[in-house]
DNA sequence: CGGAACATTGAGAGGGATCAATGGACGTGG
DNA sequence: CCACGTCCATTGATCCCTCTCAATGTTCCG
């Protein structure tokens, strides 16, 4: 097995834009194909002709872009920002390979947050309209995407739960094993991750500052639950940090 | 015009389900319907066959339950919340006429979200597969049901936005802002309301202890910007309270 | 090698939580 | 109609968690 820390989908292909096929994608069991049969996998790669390469740091959009695709997240990673009137912003999620992007977009024909790589990273690109038309065709894509939407929407609810009712050192605990578990279902250790996000992103999307994101690090740290380096980060008691999610619920 | 402070869909009918139309529902502007035509509304009409109505702090569904269908609010006020493991649980919305719950149960065939009612209320029921099965044939239907669930996710990071980075003043006036302003857009006053919670639902949903709500309230008061009591709140000086939620930007 | 970006750690302050008591509102039953 | 109990809201006093301000350390890259 490849070293738990790259990436699982290596090729790096080069045009900026691919044409590719959900066919024979490694991510079909994690991504939009689920459950579809062959005919309609052979549609959905008609539909998803390109490809499109976002470097780190790169916008993939931008609040008030007008909305026309989602994005599956082929390769890298993603965060989403919303930005209030002034210019403050609060990471909502960070998206990995298999994810979808741009649902935001829908309801306005515009999209409400920013999608920024923060590594270098490859979508698919998804044209709304089109996969509107062949989810008219195919019941089980038509449900498919249905699946997709409620899936954001219960894992905001959970963001909300965290954001809402924990503790900053529940959240951080909540963070570290919802991170190590999506890592795992890609291929990756269920143990040690590298971070690809700030200290100060971490702490955006946890609604602390990155102070508190770094000191309640170290505390885990000298409690031998975790051991932190910088963005190395190795889970030596995952029933710790599962026990520390939990309490919030004992204290009651 | 009645009485701001009541409800404007009065007509109470009296079996426990009752056979109903969309097109000749007063919330048609604000529900399901929006943009169909008159073939397609009345289509729609046969599928959303019956209502049901649901008694102030009775359950219209549990998390856990089975997912059959998406309920839109005909009138009536309600709450969602979600449970941690252990039992307690945060308020992650509150839904008033012409507004859908059940999104949530979609992806995995079963709530994960409870929604009770907070005063005597009354839904459509809206079958899920037979709603896929019609916006297969509507592409009106099908692109009004994405933008519905597109709608709940651009909320969910509005709460996002203010559970992770608003402080408790901001909170609660983007909170009465916000529904005043969903009230007004029902045909209620634009300044004053009944609040249908209790200080400690409104703590829950901002993040807050009800003390803290509390106090928000009565400080807000002392300044002249609202008026409250007990469940009963006026705007006095909406500007005002614009400007404290604004306010968190320009600390920056 | 030097600078920029990011992370860690400390000291002090403050906002909201907690604990606790009082006060209203509402509904039920006498 | 009033008395009572329950639920909810208000207000005060205190504490503590997290923020803020600040300095130092580390990594990476030109």
């Amino acid at each position: 097995m490849a070293n738990p820390l790259q990436p699982v989908a290596g090729a790096a292909l080069d045009p900026a834009t691919v044409r590719v096929a959900c066919s024979n994608c490694n991510l079909r069991e994690l991504c939009l194909p689920v459950g579809l049969s062959a005919d309609e996998m052979q549609r959905l790669d008609h539909l998803i002709a390109t490809r499109r390469r976002v470097r780190r740091g790169a916008t993939l959009f931008s609040a008030g872009d007008p909305f026309t695709s989602l994005y599956a997240v082929r390769s890298g990673f993603f965060k989403t920002t919303v930005t209030t009137a002034d210019g403050r912003d609060q990471v909502t999620g960070f998206q990995m390979a298999g994810e979808i992007l741009g649902l935001d977009g829908i309801v306005q024909d515009k999209h409400s947050c920013s999608a920024v790589a923060l590594e270098d990273a490859e979508v698919c690109i998804l044209p709304f309209d089109q996969l509107e038309t062949l989810s008219r065709e195919f019941s089980a894509l038509q449900h498919h995407v249905h699946r997709i939407m409620s899936r954001e929407i219960v894992r905001d609810q959970g963001v909300m739960l965290l954001l809402g009712s924990m503790r900053a050192e529940e959240r951080v605990a909540a963070f570290l094993l919802n991170l190590v578990q999506r890592l795992h279902a890609r291929g990756f250790s269920r143990s040690e991750m590298i971070l690809r996000m700030t200290r100060e992103e971490i702490g955006s999307y946890l609604g602390m500052k990155l102070e508190t994101v770094s000191r309640t690090f170290s505390r885990f740290q000298d409690e031998g639950i975790i051991e932190v380096k910088q963005r190395y980060v190795r889970i030596l008691a995952p029933q710790a940090l599962e026990a520390i999610v939990n309490q919030a619920d004992t204290q009651l």
